[in-house]
Formats: structure tokens, C-alpha cells, sequence
DNA sequence: TACTTTTGTATCGTGCACGACACAAATTAC
DNA sequence: GTAATTTGTGTCGTGCACGATACAAAAGTA
């Protein structure tokens, strides 16, 4: 394949990954509607479910995202009383992010999400196994482009 | 897998596409900001690199893209001398957009960025065959997902 | 101790992404 | 041929996502 090849947008690889994506959040918003929530406030909610209490580090760090990105959604998640903030007394310079009782009973009404959406994507050919595969294969990519990004910064 | 354990953000399936996604946009960042694109300016020019003259709609559909999304990024490319919006006269209702030659001169530059960012995730385990298997499998989502949107709609 | 650097968080500006809605041109129905 | 509906595009408001930048607390250094 020559490079003129390679910019059909049928030959990209990193398109689909990109629409499926923004379509996979799409098919998520009717159940996190229901929550009151958006895709990523429901990313920091499953940080939170799995740690009592977490500085706005440990979410960005966790999820990729950046400061400038995180702390206005955990603002708006504040406002919405799912959770609260509190400066940490070992280091004032921390935030601390601890669920509200709000914020912990969305829990169980989230557990019945992720398997419904699994059931969509197994309407295809594709299978659980596949589906394995595709996830470590993600997961070795991300390794290497969220490091890619702390070169550049040093 | 009981339904606690998949509300593990490790368990997630979606997580690592929804950060593969962002990550990649990252990377593919400094060459287009040397073109002055961003990515989904940069999925349109793919779009206007093959076809001579599209409408709006068809840039829509091309790339699952809401017109809400398109049309602003457009008057935005349209700014930047890249293409030129011209109503269609077999159609008042449809514009046509076509590059100009700044636009098209943008294809020789853009030539080489693909295989670039290939290499980036060739530095892993993850072989060329196991990216066309991904590619396909998340192809047979997007078909699902797409159609799945249309479903509430009708 | 005073100075410098690093760290943790936040604000600001720009560009998506999308639901809700608006509106005119084209099509269909009666 | 006029009214109702559909189609193609667009505006508006909200919520990310991120680079650039700010700033105070903490850590390191002379």
C-alpha cells in the first residue's frame, strides 16, 4: 500500500477507533441519563467505587485525562451532589474526592450498564474472545502513546 | 464475571477505545498542527482528497457526524482558505464543498503522517496483522452502533 | 534562612460533539 | 394547487478535551 493509498479513509486505522468512540458514548447516554451523568463523570464514578477517597491526581492519572479537563467535570459532579472536596491535610496542595451517599447508590443501579452494552456489540460476529484480544491490544497502545506524550515533556 | 466485578474500570471494555481515541488525536497532533488542522478537519480533507465536490451531508454520513458538528467546522476550514462552500443548483437546500488549492496542496504534506503513526504502534507487540483484525472488528461495531441510533429514531 | 524548582490544582480560550430546535427548499398528499 | 411532511443545513446551549498559563504549597538547594 503507498501512501497515497494510505490517506482513503477506508485505509486508516485510527478513524474507526475514533467513531466507535464517539458511538459507543452515544449508546451509553440513554442509561447514564437516567443516572443524571455523562461518560466521563461515570469514569471518575467507577475511580471512586473502587477507592474511598482520591486526590484529583490519582483521576487524571487513572483516566488519561488532564488537570484542566477533570477538575471542572468534578465541579459540575460537585453541584450535583455525587460527590465532595476536601483539601488534604497531609498535603495542602491535594484535593481529596470522596463519594457522596448519592454518589455510592448510583452504584447499583449502574452494575446493570456495562452488561447491556456488552450485549450490542456481541449482535456482530465479533465475540467475547475477540473482544479480549482487541482490549490488550488497546491497552499495549496505550501504554506507548501516554508515554509518547511524557517524552515530549522532558 | 459477576456484575460488580465489571464496574472495575479495568474490566471495561469501552475505557481503552475511549482512550486509545484521545491519545491518538494527541499524537497525531504535531503534524497537523504543522498542516494548521486539527483531526476532524483533517477526516474531512481524507473525505474532500477522494471525492472532488461533496455535500454536507455526505461529509456527515462519511464520518457518523452529527451537521451540528460539521457545519461549524467547516465555516471554520472555510476560514482557513481550505475549502470553499457554494450552494448547489440542482439543490438550493444542499452546499457543496470543494478544496481549494490550498486544500489540495495540504495531500502531498499529509502523505506521510499515516505511516508515521504506524510505526508509533508498531513499537509494540501488536503486529500489522492483529491492526486489521482490530480495524475490522470495530468496523462491525461501528455498523451497529450507527444503525443502533437510527433504531430510536424511527 | 532565602532562593529555586517541583508539584497539585485551577482558570482561560479554542475546538469539537451533540441534543434541541429553527427554517427554508423540496417532496408528498389530498 | 395548497397544505402537510420530509430533507438539508444551520444556530444555540452544555459538556468535554487540551494547550497555555497562573499560583500557592511543598520540596530541594545553597
Amino acid at each position: 500500500m503507498n501512501k497515497e493509498e494510505q490517506l482513503k479513509l477506508s485505509s486508516q486505522v485510527c478513524f474507526p477507533i475514533y467513531s466507535v468512540s464517539r458511538l459507543l458514548t452515544k449508546a451509553y447516554k440513554p442509561y447514564l441519563d437516567r443516572m443524571g451523568i455523562t461518560y466521563p463523570q461515570y469514569l471518575v464514578l467507577l475511580v471512586l467505587w473502587e477507592n474511598d477517597s482520591v486526590t484529583v491526581n490519582e483521576i487524571t492519572s487513572k483516566l488519561y485525562l488532564n488537570t484542566n479537563t477533570v477538575s471542572p467535570l468534578l465541579k459540575r459532579m460537585e453541584a450535583a451532589h455525587l460527590i465532595e472536596r476536601k483539601r488534604s491535610k497531609s498535603d495542602e496542595r491535594s484535593v481529596l474526592i470522596e463519594l457522596t451517599l448519592k454518589g455510592k447508590e448510583l452504584k447499583t443501579i449502574a452494575s446493570e450498564v456495562p452488561d447491556k452494552l456488552l450485549q450490542v456489540l456481541l449482535t456482530t460476529n465479533v465475540q467475547l474472545p475477540d473482544i479480549m484480544t482487541l482490549k490488550e491490544t488497546l491497552e499495549e497502545w496505550i501504554e506507548v502513546l501516554s508515554e509518547q506524550k511524557n517524552k515530549e515533556n522532558k
